[in-house]
DNA sequence: TCCGGCTGGAAACGAGTGTTTAAAACATAA
DNA sequence: TTATGTTTTAAACACTCGTTTCCAGCCGGA
């Protein structure tokens, strides 16, 4: 219990500072300071700053994917003709990402590391989290197919991305969106808040009409 | 001429590398030298890094505030009762917003640097462009509100941000996004394109139904 | 000719970075 | 106990960072 005890308190205050600040802004003597370890212990335990930040992610997104690899088992199961309506695997996955930080102890946290994977340039994690958790991301794409069959592939490729992009830019920003709307409407919105917020949306996005063809051939640009 | 040259080489190589990997991921130095200027100039003509990163921004706003409001000028002529429907609100938008590079070099890299804007939003980048250009945009949130009465005000204020989150993330990683439905379904897809398919997409998520009223929480978060 | 004024350039400064080292402290088993 | 492997510690290493200094060059006006 002890030996995992530092391990324990390093990724804890790495978590919460990288969340506030990014990657590159955090310093291993700021994380290690705050958590009361030796300097040293970092490149010990984790090998490299590199390693502990897939380290931070591999502690939320293990997790995750069994959830989720559960969660559409079962789904499936209760599915017999392998049809899942498409409310329902959105619905789906918005709960197992707001399970997984419960046993832990930060929403946000989570939301705020999921943001940074995209937006800060790291390619390393881009990379590793694309080979470690790509296959449950595919899975749950083919099954968004079945539900949209009228849906031509490459316009639910591109609709999958902008809904991604609706999640990841509005959760990663959240700080900054938040402080504005605090004081603008005086009302203190939580995570749980704006998933809320963002159900209809996100449905009415991929429920959007087709939009017209492409004009045959006007001036190029 | 010449006393401007090395201002100009600074600003154009800076702009691409901070689109290309975030600010404090690149340093002084790789900009100057890749510029083919010297170290201390960035210190000498733009006083700081942090100058230096708001005067990017500027040569890209500056121009933007400009032709956003002679276009909201000219709608407001147009609409005498004063409500411009929102779909051409949105229009006018994004084609000022395609406008603008145009006359510099890259929209990849304005989309890029409004995104990073957000995420990677160092304190007083944040504080110069609220400072600075927050006018604007109030004036075309003001608009977008006599455009959709019935939205409560909150709910307006997020689902603009949810579909500015889908533009920004959509364009800015437009190549990658772009690799892939190249080669996976054999279309190569342009920006005018994308654009031809984000607007029923938009136009559907900010008409989508209300979200149910907020769970009353017994938990705190 | 000399002159202040800008601009350009090499070098250095001081602070901060991730990582490594080697010794000390600890735990556990023989 | 001694011996063994693991963990912690302080210190140093080898950078890179943004910024500053100081001096050489250039300029048009006196």
């Amino acid at each position: 219990m002890a030996q995992t005890d530092t391990v324990t308190r390093i990724l804890d205050t790495a978590e919460v500072l990288f969340a506030e600040r990014g990657f590159a802004e955090t310093s291993l003597r700021t994380i290690t300071s705050k958590a009361r370890v030796n300097l040293a212990a970092v490149n010990y335990h984790f090998g490299s700053k590199k390693s502990l930040i897939q380290a931070v992610f591999a502690r939320y997104l293990d997790p995750f994917t069994v959830r989720f690899h559960h969660a559409l088992d079962e789904l499936e199961a209760q599915h017999a003709d392998g049809v899942i309506p498409l409310e329902v695997l959105l619905e789906t996955m918005a709960r197992t990402v707001l399970d997984v930080p419960a046993e832990r102890h930060s929403l946000k946290v989570f939301m705020k590391l999921l943001g940074l994977a995209y937006s800060q340039a790291q390619g390393h994690l881009r990379r590793y989290i694309q080979d470690e958790y790509g296959s449950v991301f595919s899975r749950f794409t083919d099954l968004v197919r079945l539900a949209t069959p009228d849906l031509p592939d490459s316009e639910r490729f591109w609709r999958l991305h902008f809904v991604l992009g609706t999640v990841i830019f509005t959760l990663s920003g959240l700080d900054a969106l938040r402080d504005i709307a605090d004081k603008e409407y005086q009302e203190h919105v939580t995570v749980r808040d704006l998933i809320r917020r963002l159900r209809p949306v996100v449905v009415a996005a991929m429920n959007a009409p087709l939009p017209p063809p492409p004009m045959p051939k006007a001036e190029a640009s």
